[in-house]
RNA sequence: GCGCCCUUAGCCCAGCUGGAUAGAGCAUCGGAUUUCUAAUCCGCAGGUCGCAGGUUCGAAUCCUGCAGGGCGCGCCA
């Protein structure tokens, strides 16, 4: 149950009028206030104190509440009945929403050829997040990894390996496009090292460069040799994708599907914009026009043509938009990537706008802040490189390792790689994804407090004492002590917070949530015993059924997060 | 230059409804375990919420200005 909107709601038609219900921060004031008679006298020119004391009978009558009672200057505390608390605790979660949208969801956007850093951690694990919560409230979610697979990385790729081994079939005239060129694939390991190594040539050689832009245009064109090289590296980044992916333990994409696949749609998106006389040339380039007379920050121009005939992403995206209003047709598009794209989104927005693809409220970007190092600067290895996603696992790893080591436990590999996982994904989950936050490794390996090792420590423990128990029929309410009580609530609140982490699209609302209530938890469990000898039949019952309901809230959220839950650590 | 974002405890962050005495974690100090799993719990200490005005019964929260920091502004994505 929502607690909170089902209070509100009861409230409010009490009253008959619409009442502001706050959780004091101050538990002791009261499960809920209002402030509604301070609002009100003000309206009606009255004292609020006793404005508030002509209301609170009303409320006192509501089956729910058992007292109320007037504070300060004029707020009205509400403590709930113990035994109503119970009852609704004990109704599972449930918040199908009754209008499901399709949603297209945007994130992940690995690249051909490239491996994976710390820049693809928050889009994969906070859009895998946002992902989970919009189907466990009901809305029907299309995942795309959009592909950096079609633009001048490529070109470089290529290039670098035209430079390396220019006696290969793909670059001769006379090239072959129906023969078996398997035989040229390399390792993945291989592949990751020439898109750096382009880039580094590139910054000194002008003339590799062109060439590479050219290559670009080419193989966008449909140059049969560099197109068949693309379809021997392509399989191998892809294949690596995928085991990053499992290895995050996020949800498969349901669509692989990036630059390349957009860019089949080329030639419908150009007849729609020229039919509307929306492509201008400029600089030997073709751009749309996004800039309005309203505008008092820079708007550059959207390139749908550069100037040597490739796409640049600009055209790319608006074919990807095309190909979803045509395949999905989806109420609502969510894009999740480095906030510094802000900008070309808001263009991308105006070239929807203007061609009547999509109205702006269907599109949505969040943008991310940056993982930074110690220094404020983004986050480096040691050796002064861009952290590879797995090295940063393998890190953390390795301090799990040690840590259940020097505890003396025995666990095997899977439940470290669980642990080691959670703490690299709740991390990030627990900050404002719009804000940039420093990555420190020491505290991401050090499991104590507000961490993700903390949470599955709490729903471990919480399993470890139903599991001991064996199966009980629920039990009936005696009286809840002020640690159940405080518990429950928190409980109760689940519902609003899901709703509210979707709604703001943030997943630290999700990740503080499931933190505050392991807190909860673990005061129980701490002045709460049950398997102990001299409890009651009665009383064991009892906080044996807070446990499960607790239990399966923590495992809900923990669910949405990512994470799993071991059987032992 | 133009535009956007940020500034809360020694450090790292919550505070996304404008409410009552601003909260966690880490680090420091002290206490609780032959564990229903101590990766836990309890306590002490730590703050002019960047600065200055304004709106309001009430401001960390809204508005204005200033300072410091970050980011963006056509042929990379």
């Amino acid at each position: 149950m929502n607690l909170y909107k089902y209070v509100s709601e009861a409230i409010n038609e009490k009253l008959g009028f619409k009442a502001n219900l706050e959780t004091p921060r101050n538990r002791s004031f009261g499960d809920f206030s209002t402030n509604a008679a301070m609002v009100m006298a003000k309206k009606e020119g009255k004292n609020p104190r006793d404005f508030a004391a002509e209301i609170m009978p009303k409320l006192s009558e509501l089956d729910f509440v058992e007292s109320a009672s007037i504070a300060g200057p004029g707020f009205i505390n509400i403590k709930l009945r113990d035994d109503f608390i119970w009852y609704a605790a004990a109704k599972p979660h449930d918040m199908k929403t009754q209008n499901p949208l399709i949603i297209d969801m945007d994130y992940g956007s690995y690249n051909v050829a490239k491996s994976l850093h710390i820049g693809h951690l928050r889009t994969s694990i906070v859009g895998d997040t946002l992902n989970r919560i919009a189907k466990y409230i009901g809305h029907k979610t299309i995942s795309y990894n959009h592909m950096g697979d079609w633009g001048r990385s490529m070109g470089l790729v290529i290039a670098w390996i035209k430079k390396n081994h220019p006696d290969w079939p793909f670059f001769k005239d006379d090239f072959n496009p129906d023969a078996d060129y398997s035989k040229y694939a390399m390792s993945p390991e291989e592949l990751d090292t020439y898109y750096p190594a382009a880039v580094a040539l590139a910054k000194t050689d002008e003339k590799f460069m062109e060439e590479a832009r050219i290559i670009t245009a080419k193989l966008q064109g449909g140059h049969p040799g560099y197109n068949a090289l693309y379809n021997v590296f392509f399989p191998i980044s892809l294949k690596s994708m995928t085991e990053t992916v499992n290895k995050l333990n996020i949800m498969p994409f349901d669509k692989n599907l990036g630059e390349r696949n957009a860019a089949l749609y080329i030639e419908p998106v150009e007849k729609m914009l020229r039919e509307k006389n929306l492509l201008v040339k400029s600089d030997g380039a073709e751009v749309i026009i996004v800039k309005k007379d309203t505008d008092n920050a820079p708007m550059p121009p959207v390139m749908f043509y550069n100037s040597r005939g490739a796409v640049p992403y600009d055209a790319t995206d608006i074919m990807a938009l095309y190909y979803r209003k045509i395949t999905d047709n989806p109420d609502k598009i969510i894009y999740l990537t480095d906030i510094r794209q802000k900008l070309h989104f808001e263009q991308l927005f105006r070239v929807a706008e203007i061609t009547g693809l999509f109205p702006p409220e269907n599109l949505e970007h969040i943008g991310y802040g940056t993982i930074n190092g110690s220094d404020g600067k983004p986050f480096k290895t040691r050796d002064g490189n861009a952290a590879g996603l797995n090295d940063i696992i393998d890190m953390i790893n390795e301090a799990v390792k040690k840590r259940v080591i020097e505890s003396g436990k025995n666990l095997p590999k899977e439940t470290i790689d669980t642990i080691a996982l959670a703490a690299l994904k709740f991390n990030d989950l627990m900050h404002d994804l719009r804000s940039d936050y420093i990555f420190d490794p020491e505290s991401v390996t050090s499991f104590e407090g507000r961490t993700g090792p903390y949470i599955l420590y709490t729903a471990v423990r919480l399993n470890s004492v139903l599991k001991k128990a064996g199966i009980k029929k629920e039990s009936k309410l005696c009286s809840l002590s002020e640690e159940e009580r405080n518990l429950l609530i928190e409980i109760l609140d689940f519902e609003r917070t899901v709703q509210s982490a979707f709604d703001n699209r943030a997943t630290d609302i999700i990740a503080n949530y499931a933190y505050d209530l392991c807190q909860l938890i673990n005061t129980f469990y701490h002045n709460c015993p049950i398997l102990r000898e001299g409890i009651n039949e009665e009383t064991k019952a009892q906080r044996l059924t807070v446990t499960r309901i607790a239990r399966d809230t923590l495992a809900t959220a923990i669910d949405l997060m990512g994470l799993k839950i071991p059987e032992e650590m």
